[in-house]
RNA sequence: GUCCUUGUAGUUCAAUGGAUAGAACAGGAGACUUCUAAGCUCUUGAUGUAGGUUCGAUUCCUACCGGGGACACCA
């Protein structure tokens, strides 16, 4: 509907003023206003010195003509300081209705960028450390970013870039062979995470340590055959094994990996070649200085003094082999902003090298997770993990089910918890920093996961009573009071839309919220099943939102129980 | 010190330059005896400070104050 009564209101600017201009004609924040609203006289106002009210009254005159009417169109007044406002007829939101249902879980899916191909990128793991919340948390805006990016129309492919390896990887192998043996073989990551934790404590105060830490990382960097590399093998795909059950746990695939180790290799010969076209040799090291003109990135080293490349060098080499494959129209990641200028030198080096390597690439950074008040670093320990929490939510959930005397499905359980935790993740737009405090991020009522699930259960638990069939002849009802639930149900697409071209989930948290509150308020002051006329429609009705609700859950990572 | 970013009820979060700044939690009150009470209804309470641009500023600009971050061989 949002185009053609954009399409109405530019051919009545063009008929009455002749001229074209940027206006928006958006969801008024008040349903009482109408389904639609523009501001289109207010931006008039400006340029022909009228006041709003009267010009917004010539256009509503000229646009209530019905030949020029779309259908489902019921009304147009003039409100407030100037705006327009839309109010569509009840016929257009029982056939909208209808449309949900049919559409089905493609209900909302965009074609903004059908036909693209799309990398994201997410969940970028650093071997070694293990999985914590904050992970957790680049996990759930990849994840949903990555879903959206799906929705989009858009051929999608989603990889994560696990750093395999460091210094700081060959502390904890150091740590290893001394505690275990050369025959360790890895059965927890917690073993794992405390070598690494350990391995840094002792390599600041020991030079013996540091050597041998070093004489390790050189076997490991040049993949010599060693005890240490057998070990490292070991621990690698165990890790790797680690990173993908727990990932999965949260709901995500990933088609491939692109390892650090390669992206070094690829990202020092790169930067060797664009030496000294882009980068620099200073102090015997490999940098990029920036221009004049930008003070806001700083100087980096791409390849150190001992001729590693660096984090920098492993980005531009990530950046070719993102590229090198089919081509891209966008390739998204995802990482915390503590990393904002690392990548917006990394990007202004790589414009010069192959332009489109930071013109289709989109850096999509959010805040930081505090755990506590306290800020976390998983290198020196003492930060929860993300399964322990998982894990503890769960079992809360599971004693609040046996509290209400329900039987629930394992599966059920951790969807609950997980939803939960996205719930307190997503619901912010991204790049605020979130102080994670399980006693009160994680609630199971009010705005929360487990309340959009809820409503979504209940609407699923009636249709199932109901035997809900859309063959239903719900159309033809007389008596309806058009509710707030139909007149946010046509509005998902637009959400969606916006969710996509801004790479912003948290739009649909929003979105999810206020339909979720319209659907209860609803549903607490009306009997659905009943033997009344209207009875078919409002099945139906519950139909499309459920199906909305799913829909847009899905698009968080969030799954819907079966019960709850 | 330079640059980036952020500041909204007691708390956690919303609000493409527009209509009366919305929710939730916490606090207070209530209904139901009806399809799932993880629900519903009512209620108390907020834009860091000072200027500026604009018909209109939480939003844009400037300064200050308070968080967070980056500043060359870690990732």
């Amino acid at each position: 509907m949002e185009p053609s009564i954009r399409e109405l209101v530019t051919k009545a600017v063009q008929e009455v003023y002749g001229v074209e201009v940027v206006f928006a004609v958006e969801q008024p924040k008040d349903l009482t206003h109408g389904d639609y609203s523009t501001n289109v006289a207010l931006i008039l106002a400006k340029l022909t010195k009228v006041g709003p009210t009267e010009i917004a009254q010539k256009l509503v005159d000229l646009m209530s003509t019905p030949e020029v009417q779309p259908p489902g169109l019921a009304e147009i007044s003039v409100a407030g300081i100037g705006f327009i406002n839309f109010t569509l007829a009840k016929e257009f939101f029982s056939t909208k209705v209808r449309e949900v249902i049919s559409k089905g879980d493609e209900w909302g899916k965009s074609s903004v960028h059908a036909g693209k191909h799309i990398l994201v990128e997410h969940s970028s793991p650093n071997l070694f450390k293990p999985f914590h919340i904050g992970h957790v948390m680049n996990n759930a805006i990849g994840e949903s970013i990555d879903r959206l990016a799906k929705f989009s129309g858009a051929e999608v492919k989603t990889i994560s870039f696990p750093s395999d390896i460091s210094l700081g990887l060959a502390k904890a192998i150091f740590i290893l062979i001394e505690k275990y043996g050369e025959d360790f073989k890895p059965t927890d990551i917690a073993i794992l995470g405390d070598a690494y934790v350990e391995g840094t404590k002792r390599y600041e105060d020991d030079e013996s340590v540091q050597s041998r830490v070093k004489e390790i990382a050189d076997n490991l960097y040049t993949q010599n055959p060693s005890p240490e590399w057998t070990m490292y093998e070991r621990c690698k795909s165990f890790n790797i094994e680690y990173f993908e059950r727990i990932t999965a746990r949260l709901g995500s695939h990933f088609d491939d990996y692109i390892y650090e180790s390669q992206a070094g290799v690829k990202g020092k010969e790169i930067v060797l070649q664009n030496t000294p076209a882009v980068f620099t040799e200073s102090e015997g090291a490999i940098v990029y200085v920036p221009e004049e003109d930008r003070k806001d990135i700083n100087t980096a080293v791409f390849i150190n003094s001992q001729g590693n490349p660096t984090y920098e060098a492993k980005d531009i080499g990530l950046l070719s082999m993102k590229f090198s494959g089919e081509p891209l129209d966008f390739s998204i990641f995802i990482t915390d902003n503590q990393q904002v200028p690392h990548f917006q030198v990394v990007l202004a080096a790589a414009h010069k090298i192959q332009s489109e390597w930071s013109e289709k690439s989109i850096h999509v950074h959010h805040g930081r997770m505090s755990f506590k008040g306290q800020k976390m670093s998983s290198r020196l320990g003492g930060v929860p993990l993300a399964e322990t929490v998982i894990d503890t939510v769960s079992e809360e959930v599971k004693e609040k089910a046996l509290r209400d005397a329900q039987g629930l499905r394992p599966i059920d359980i951790d969807a609950i918890a997980i939803a939960a935790l996205k719930f307190s993740i997503l619901r912010a737009a991204a790049g605020k920093d979130i102080n994670f405090d399980p006693e009160t991020s994680l609630s199971f009522e009010g705005d929360s996961g487990p309340y959009l699930q809820y409503s979504t259960v209940r609407a699923n638990s009636i249709l199932t009573k109901s035997s809900f069939s859309l063959n239903t002849e719900y159309l033809t009802i007389k008596e309806w009071q058009t509710t707030e639930v139909e007149k946010l149900l046509i509005h998902f697409p637009e959400v969606v839309e916006r969710a996509i071209q801004e790479w912003s989930p948290h739009f649909i948290v929003t979105y999810l919220l206020e339909l979720a509150q319209a659907f209860n308020s609803w549903y607490g002051n009306t009997k659905i099943i009943d033997d009344s006329a209207e009875s078919p429609y409002k099945l139906a009705l519950t139909k499309a939102f459920a199906q909305t609700m799913t829909n847009g859950l899905t698009l968080l990572g969030i799954s819907v129980p079966e019960k709850m």
